[in-house]
Formats: structure tokens, sequence, C-alpha cells
DNA sequence: CGAATGAATGAAAGGGCTTTCTGAGTGGAA
DNA sequence: TTCCACTCAGAAAGCCCTTTCATTCATTCG
């Protein structure tokens, strides 16, 4: 049965005891307590230099790595953070992810990852982890599910939203003004000359989707401009669905001369459709996206686009999770982040 | 100092002993011992249907949750893996996350993030949490560093290595052929009438940029072309570094007549450059990248390239991961998956 | 010189769970 | 009826740390 091949580390130990070495071995080895061991190691402050001295020696000479989780049973608490994503492959998405990593390594966190696939069972599987003790707390960079549930986990646990938020709730929120962003976006387009405008919006069973389509209504009522229900297509932020939207478009021979795409992958879908067409844009069909993805300036036409500051949410997402750990008080419970319109070359002025 | 709009859930809750629920609790209310109540929730086929359900509805009644801290630290397992990645923001290295992702969660398993940052230093920091025992195993998609601290690591846990491998090492990795995939991707160009070629590497520091370099040598020799050295760049995988190197033929006037990116990112970097200069590509210039990262195929021209199967590597890392755990045996340490090459618009037959 | 102070350390009690060992109870065979 | 075998459940011993409380010892002051 045994093969040469065979690759098992325990093996090459052998059986000889690789007993794990605890903090007694080190207490045993430089003759002292383990309390003495595990206050060298957490509040030096407290023990004599020489003792230290033999402390230190014996744990370097056994090669002592503390057992974490013993350590976080007894003072509960895991310095571990649970970040809940719909899809860390959207650049986006990990771009936030990386804003948290970073504060989180910083403050001596770790964070523990939960993809959800963008499926809401999962989603809420996800909420256990917290109650379950295995994170002190959590960024939640979704939030399909059930908002009582939230809430209800909230109310105990910290957790701050990034990204989305839930109408009516206190939870901690930190994203940008969909809504403003939006209306910018809409009514740059209008200052340009456009006046049937379409918009292809997120999945409207998200806040975020509702609010950037509010934002558009809201430019084209200013603008005293007419929407034409039609050109209101719901996708679901993936480049296909900007595809197919825009061909469906062009099924209808229902043609705008602007689109407002709520997201940065439709909106470069939306503009492979008009050019597969045989239109170009800006020339034809002028297009203005959302996120600011890298890619976005790479695409050509380069996209005009909405540019999100992700890694700062999640930074600043951190931050107030942090907060909310160490029971500060915290005074805003919305941060806003300015967004920004990032003018390329998918528009066209009329 | 208090203000109304303080978000404080502590306070909501008052001083209400919110008394975290513990298994004696339910011990209690159900009138078992803790004992049984552990066994309803890990091996309920040892306990009478009847007890089975009043300690049920004792967990029901008080919400309980178990404490997977303790779990751990008694069963001195944490179901919970390590994975560290040099990037999460690179759509590659996310993508081959979340097939670990995928089964992980398929059996049981959560995994904690390390983000290096293309950091060496903290690459080599992640090592400790197995140590730590705050995971039960590892999945390095880097390895950069010493390769002596990785085996030291592996001898007594669970570790495996996922697209990147270290030279001489026992330790199971999971990746493409990538010496045979840059040659196949060589061969194509000059099967393709191309004589004078040009390589645009990753950074030579990391093994599978040399095998990249090797095949593409390889493939050159092979066909019996000769290779000239100013032809011959290093990049770091980005875009801009791709760009940059273009330029740099340009600004030496050495201009190749094909030319093997190692990355994709970098082959579009190359392709922006060639247009800069207003050549085209491919009818000037021909262009072979390496990844197919989703935005190749939108790209302009679409990206002639070599295919990694991203959430292949992970799914695979990760059920090698698990059998090291269970530890079973594992036959093949090195797990090599079909790479593909995937012919669009970027290159031009001569 | 004795008492009071303070610093440094040790003993031991958990933190919340799992699991072994043991005992109680039941049913069946002799 | 006695005994065995078996099933189910409880007592208690950890898992490996941290932290409180107590103790020791040296120092200072009255």
């Amino acid at each position: 049965m045994k093969d040469v091949n065979d690759y098992n580390p325990s093996i090459e130990t052998g059986k000889e005891k690789t007993m794990m070495v605890g903090i007694v071995d080190v207490a045993k080895k430089a003759n002292v307590s383990t309390a003495t061991v595990s206050r060298v190691l957490t509040k030096p402050e407290t023990v004599r230099e020489t003792t230290t001295e033999k402390v230190l020696k014996a744990i370097e000479a056994l090669n002592y790595q503390p057992n974490l989780i013993a350590r976080q049973l007894r003072r509960l608490e895991t310095k571990t953070i649970l970040v809940v994503v719909p899809d860390i492959t959207n650049p986006f998405f990990s771009k936030v992810l990386r804003g948290i990593e970073a504060v989180a390594v910083a403050k001596g966190y770790q964070v523990l990852l939960g993809d959800t696939g963008n499926d809401v069972e999962r989603e809420k599987g996800y909420l256990n982890i917290l109650q379950q003790k295995k994170a002190d707390g959590m960024v939640l960079l979704t939030a399909r599910m059930d908002a009582a549930a939230v809430e209800e986990v909230a109310r105990s646990f910290p957790v701050v939203l990034a990204c989305e938020y839930i109408e009516g709730s206190r939870i901690p929120t930190v994203s940008i003004d969909n809504i403003s962003g939006a209306r910018k976006a809409t009514e740059y387009l209008v200052d340009s000359g456009h006046e049937r405008i379409g918009c292809i919006t997120g999945p409207l069973d998200i806040v975020l989707s509702r609010d950037r389509l509010k934002g558009f209504y809201q430019a084209m009522a200013r603008k005293n401009l007419i929407v034409d229900p039609v050109l209101v297509q719901e996708g679901d932020f993936s480049f296909d669905s900007g595809f197919n939207l825009m061909m469906k478009f062009f099924a209808l021979g229902q043609l705008p001369t602007a689109i407002f795409a709520a997201s940065d992958d439709m909106a470069m879908g939306v503009i492979k459709a008009i050019k597969s067409k045989g239109l170009k844009v800006p020339e034809d069909i002028s297009v203005l996206g959302f996120d600011n993805l890298k890619f976005s300036s790479i695409f050509e036409p380069a996209l005009t686009t909405i540019a999100q500051p992700a890694f700062e949410i999640g930074e600043n997402a951190m931050e107030l999770l942090m907060k909310l750990i160490n029971k500060e008080e915290v005074k805003r419970e919305q941060i806003i982040l300015a967004d920004q319109l990032v003018v390329r070359e998918s528009v066209r002025t009329i």
C-alpha cells in the first residue's frame, strides 16, 4: 500500500513525540509559573527584566507558539472579523475587501472571508458566525437577506454595512451617495445635450440599484425631460446583461441617444452591443457607467463613469467596525464618501 | 456627552443580563447533563429520541449557539483554512480563491484570508497562523518567501501550493504546466509565420515566470529560431509594465513581429502601447497573452491567450488540502491541470 | 527595629465545550 | 430469579491559556 511517492508529512516526523509545546513546558524550562510566561507574552512591563529574559530564552529554545484558540476562549475575543462579500471575483468588491484587510491587519485583526456567490441563503448562514463567537464583528458588503435578521444580529454584535445599506436601519454604514451619484451622471448626459436617455439598472431588489435609478429619475425630472419607460431596463450588473438589454433596445427599435448604465460592466456590454450593430460610441450613442473599474480606462472607448472610492470604503468600514468593537461611541452612523464623475470618451456632446 | 445620534447597540440591550447562553443553561433547562446536550449536537444517534427532543426544544427556546472557539479548543481543530494570496484584487487570484472557497464551504470549512499585497514579510507572517492553531491547513497562492521556512511549516502542518511551486520541494502542488503552456503559445506564434518574436516576462524571482520564459526559449529552439536578447524584457505582470516595455522596444527601434506576454494584463499594456504609436494589432504586430482573464475577450482586439483553469486550480488545491488534513494518503503530490490556447484576434497569420 | 508599602511571582480558578469512563436501567437468556 | 449484555446518560477530566487573588520578599519610613 505504501509507495515511495506518497506524501505524508506526519510519517516523516515519525512517532517521535511531536508534542505540541505548551505554556507549561516553557514555564518548566524557565523555572517560573505559567502565569509569568503568560505575562511576559502579554504584559512584559509587569515582569522583572531578568525573568523576562529567562522566559524568552525558553520560548526561543522550545520554539513555542501560544495557542491562539485557547487565548481566544479565555479572553472571549477572536481578533478576527468576518467580511461577507457577494462575489469576490468582482474587482470592485475585492478592492473594498482590500481596504478592509489593510486596516484590519494594521490593527492586529484577521479577516475571515464569506463569499456568498450571490446566494441569499449562504448570506444568512454567515450571520451565525458571530453568534458562534468565531469573529468579533462583521462587515457586510451585501444585504439582500432579511433585514430583520441582520438587525437582530447587529443588536448584539458589531456589524457595519459597506456599499449597501438597509432602509430605516441604524446599522452603521459607509458608502457613497448613490442617488446623487446617479443624478450627477445623468445630469452630465443631459448637459451634454442628450434628451432621450435610457437607463440600465442593477437588480432592483438591491437598495443601491434603486437609489441609482432614483437619481436617474431625479435628474431627468429636474431637467424637465421625459423618461420613456421602455428605455429603463433592469440588469444584474453583469457585462452580459448590459449586452442583452442593449440588444433588446435594438430589437424594439427604441434607441436612446445616451445610456446610463448602473455598472461599468454593463456599460461595456452595452457598448459591445452597439458596436456589434455597426454603430459607434460615442458618435451614435453615448454610454456612461458606474464604478470606475481599473479596466474602464483601458476599454475603448474609455468609459466615462462615476468613480467609487472602493478602497476607502473598505478602510472606513473597518475603522467604524473597530470603534464598535472597542465600544467607542460612533457619532455618525452613516458615512458618505465622495464619488466622482470621471469624464473620458464614451459620452459625446451634441 | 450622549447624543441621540450615538449608535451603541449595547445600550439598547441595556444592562439586562444578555448573558451568553451556554451549554449548561441548555442542560439545566432540558434537565439533562451538558454531555447529553453536546451529544445531541454532535452525535444525535447516541441519544434517545425523547431526550433529543427535550434538548432541541431547550436549544430553541434559549436560542443557543455553541461557542465554536470552545469546541475548537477541545477538539484541537478549527475547521478553518488559511489562504495566502499575493493580491486579492487580481481577478485571476480571486477566481482561484473562489474555487478554494467553494469546496471549503462544501466540506464545512471556513477560509481565513491572507492578502500579502505582494509583500514577502507579510507572507512570512502568515506562516505563524498554523502554528498558532488558528487554522487547520493552508494553501499558498504565492511562494516568494524563504523556501526552507515553508518546508519547515509544511513538515508539521497541511500545506498545499496553488499556481506556484517550490523547486525541489515535495509540498503538494496544483498548477498548470507553465513551461509547456508558454511553449505552446510561442509555437503558435511561430506556426503563424512569426520569427522575430519578443517576450515580456513576469518577475523572474518567481518560478512560474521563469517557467514561462523557459517555455518560450524551448519553443524558439525547437523551431530553430534565434532569440534577440533585447526582445526579452522582464515585467511585473501589470498592465503598466507591458505598456512601458513595449514603449521601450519602440524607443530602441527594435520591433518584433510578435510578442508573447506572460500575462494578459501585460499583453493589453503592450497593445495599448502599439496603438499609441499608430500601429495596429494584429496587422502590424501580433500579441499573445497568458491567463485568459474575463476581460481579455472583451478587449479589442480580443486577446489570443493561454487559458488557466483558475477555479479548478482552487478546487483541486482545496481537495488536496482536505486529504492532507484528514491524513489520507496523497498519491500524486503534483497535480497539473490542462491549460489551453484560446485563439482570438490578436495574432495574425503571416 | 517593626510595620507598612510595593513589586514580582505563584497557585488556582475558570473560559465553554467534548469525551472518556462509569453507572444506572432495561431486557433477554439461562 | 440471576446474570449478562447492552443502551443511554451523567460526572468529571481535560483542551491551553489568562487573570485574579494571595503570597513572598525587599524596601522604606516612623
